[in-house]
DNA sequence: ATTGGCACTCGGACAGCGTGAGTGCCAAGA
DNA sequence: TCTTGGCACTCACGCTGTCCGAGTGCCAAT
C-alpha cells in the first residue's frame, strides 16, 4: 500500500519528466496528479526513492529526475500498453501500400518508424543465414570473371564478382549453373557450406579450382559476419535532443554510423521487445541513450531486428507500441512474399 | 597592384577564418601573413572589401568574416590546388582494395569521403538510365507472381515482384525469359521502352497481358524518377559544426534525409567540380552550407554524382581535392568491372 | 598611397545581488 | 506509525553594473 504509493510517485515523476524534460518537484507533482496526499508526504517518498536509487537530484535546490534504474522500474512494472492512434495506424498501412522491393520496404520502414517515434530508427535487413535460397544466377563477365547473384526468399539479393583461376567457357558456366541451382535452391543459407562441399568434389580435377573459387565466394557472401545490413533514419531527431546528451551528440552520431555497433544493438533481439536503458547499453557512447528493439520475421522465425534509439527520457510506452507495430507489419510483408 | 593586395587580404581573411573560425582583425592579419603593409592599410582595404560585399562584420567591434560572395571569389580566383597527403592517398587505395560489390563500394566511398573531408558525404549510385543491361532474370514465385531481377553493367541490381493478370507455366516463363534476354541484353536502360514495345506485340493475345505487366514493371524499375539512390555518411561531422549553422542543425539534417533534396543537389553535376556556396544553394534549408560535388562514370560518360556538404567556412581547396580524388577512384572501379 | 596615432564602440567576462523553487527536518495531529 | 503544515536553508538562475580589450574609423603627417 505504502509501497504502491511510492511507485505511483515514481510513475508520476517519470511521466512529468518525459513530457516537460525538467526536474520535477514535490509541489508540482501533487498539483498535476491526484495522488491524494500532500507535498510533504510526497517529499518523504521522494527521499526514499532517491535512497533506493530510482531518482536523483541534478543539484540541491532542484526537483528530481529519474535515474536509469527509475526508468527500468517504470518500464518493467508501471507502464501500460499505449494503443496507437488512428493516424498512426493509417501512416503504417499507407506505407505498406507502395513498397516495390525489399530495399524500398527497408527505406520506408525506417522513415516511418523515425517519424512515428520522432527518434532515430534502425531496421535490419532480413538475415541471409535465416533465409532460404530462391535462385542463383551466374553471369559470365569475361573468360575468367563471373558475376554471382544470390536471391533469397526474404527478397534479399547479394552479388559478387568472382575471379576464376582458369578460364571457363559459356558451356562450362551453363553446366555449373545448372548443378549449382539444383544443389542449393530451397536450402537454408546457413547450410550452404555443407551442401556445396560435395558439389566441388564432384567436378573433375581441371574444373575444380574454378568451382572452388566460386563456392568460396558464395559462402563468403552468406557468412553472417559480412551479410548483415542495417539502415538508419531520423538522425535529425537527435538534434532536437541536443541538450539531453551529456556533452554533445557527436559521439552518439558516430556510434550510430558504425555498422558493428548497430549489429551489437540489434544482434540479440528476440520476438519480445527489448528495452535497454542508458548504462544498460553495451555500447559506451550510447550509454546516455535508450534502445527499444524487437525482432521480425516470417512465421515465428526471427530473421532481423528493428528498433529505435533515443534519449533515456523517451516515451517508453509509445515507443514500444510503435516499434512493435512496425515489426508486425514487416513480418506480414515477409509472409506475403 | 592595389587590387592585387586587396585580393591577397581577402585570401588571408578566408584562410584565417577557415582555420580559426573567429572573426579576423587587421592586426592579427598582418602578424600572421607577410603582407608587407601596416594594419592601418589593411583596415582601409578591409573597408573597401566590406563595401564591395566580400566580407562582413558580425558586430561593430569585431573582426571581419567572409561573406558567401567572399568565398566565391576565393574559390574562383584565389585558391590553388591542394595536393592530397600520402596518408590520404593510402586511405583511398586501401578502401579500393576490399570492396566486394557495388553496395560495398558505395558504402565505403561515402565513409571514406566523410573521413577525408570531415564533413557530410554524398555518393550517388550509378544511374540506371546511363547503364546497359548485363542480365535479366525471371523467377517464378507462384503461378501468378514473378520476381524480376535486372542487373546493369555498372553493378546495380534492381528487383520487382510482378503480379500477373493470368497464370503462367514454367515453360511460359522460360520462353519469355529467353526472349527478354535476347531483346534487352546489352541495351541501354534508357532505350528499354522502345525495345520492349515490339516484344509485347509479338506475343499472341492470350499471353500478351502478362507480358505487358512484366514489361511495365521493368520500365518502371528503370524510370529515372524512381531509380536514383544516394547514400549519405558522416552526419556526425555536422555536430562538430553545430554553432556554425545559424540556428540549429536540425533542418540541415532533415534536408539531408530527403532523397528528393539530395537529388536536386547532385542532379546537375558534370565532369567538373561544382561548388555551391551558402545562398547559391537551391535548397532553402541548406543555404547556410556549401556543396562541393562532381560526377564520376565510365570513360567520359557521367553516370552519377559524388560530393560533400559542409559549413560555408570549409577548406575549399582540400575538399575539392578529396572529392575529385574519390570521383576518380570511383570511375576507375566502374571501368574495371 | 601609406602610416602612426587616437578616440570610440561594443561584446564578453566577471562579480554581486535578489528571487524563488525546492528541499529536509520537526513537531503536532490522525 | 503515517501524514501534514510550517519553517529555515540551499543554490541555480537571471539581472545588473563594471571593466577590459580587440577592433574599428578617421585624420594628419609623410
Amino acid at each position: 500500500m505504502l509501497e504502491d504509493r511510492r511507485l505511483a510517485v515514481l510513475r508520476a515523476i517519470v511521466e512529468d519528466y518525459v513530457s516537460t524534460r525538467e526536474p520535477v518537484g514535490s509541489k508540482a507533482l501533487v498539483e498535476r496528479h491526484s495522488l491524494g496526499v500532500s507535498s510533504a508526504t510526497v517529499r518523504n517518498d521522494m527521499a526514499v526513492l532517491e535512497e533506493e536509487g530510482y531518482i536523483a537530484q541534478p543539484h540541491t535546490s532542484a526537483g528530481r529526475i529519474p535515474t536509469d534504474l527509475g526508468y527500468r522500474a517504470f518500464v518493467d512494472r508501471l507502464s501500460g500498453v499505449k494503443p496507437l492512434s488512428s493516424a498512426e495506424r493509417r501512416a503504417i498501412s499507407d506505407f505498406l501500400a507502395g513498397a516495390v522491393d525489399l530495399d524500398d520496404v527497408m527505406t520506408r520502414s525506417v522513415r516511418l518508424l523515425a517519424q512515428l517515434t520522432r527518434q532515430v530508427a534502425l531496421v535490419q535487413y532480413p538475415s541471409l543465414v535465416q533465409s532460404a535460397v530462391l535462385h542463383i544466377e551466374l553471369i559470365r563477365l569475361s573468360e575468367t570473371r563471373l558475376l554471382l547473384v544470390l536471391i533469397a526468399d526474404t527478397g534479399r539479393v547479394e552479388q559478387r564478382t568472382v575471379d576464376l583461376p582458369a578460364a571457363m567457357s559459356e558451356d562450362d558456366v551453363a553446366v555449373l549453373r545448372a548443378r549449382l541451382i539444383s544443389t542449393v535452391i530451397g536450402e537454408k543459407c546457413a547450410e550452404l557450406a555443407d551442401r556445396l562441399a560435395p558439389l566441388v568434389e564432384s567436378f573433375d580435377e581441371s574444373a575444380r579450382p574454378a568451382v572452388a573459387a566460386l563456392v568460396a565466394s558464395l559462402i563468403d557472401a552468406t557468412a553472417d559476419t559480412v551479410e548483415q545490413r542495417i539502415v538508419l533514419g531520423g538522425t535529425a531527431n537527435l538534434a532536437r535532443y541536443r541538450d539531453a546528451f551529456a556533452i554533445s551528440l557527436e559521439p552518439v552520431l558516430e556510434a550510430l554510423e558504425e555498422q558493428v555497433v548497430l549489429l551489437r544493438l540489434l544482434g540479440e533481439v528476440s520476438g519480445d521487445v527489448t528495452v535497454r536503458i542508458g548504462h544498460e547499453n553495451p555500447v559506451e557512447d550510447l550509454q546516455g541513450t535508450s534502445l527499444v528493439a524487437t525482432g521480425y520475421g516470417r512465421g515465428d522465425a526471427v530473421v532481423a531486428g528493428v528498433g529505435v534509439v533515443g534519449p533515456t527520457h523517451m516515451d517508453y510506452p509509445g515507443t514500444i507500441a510503435s516499434v512493435t507495430a512496425v515489426a508486425q507489419y514487416l513480418s506480414r510483408i515477409l509472409d506475403e512474399q
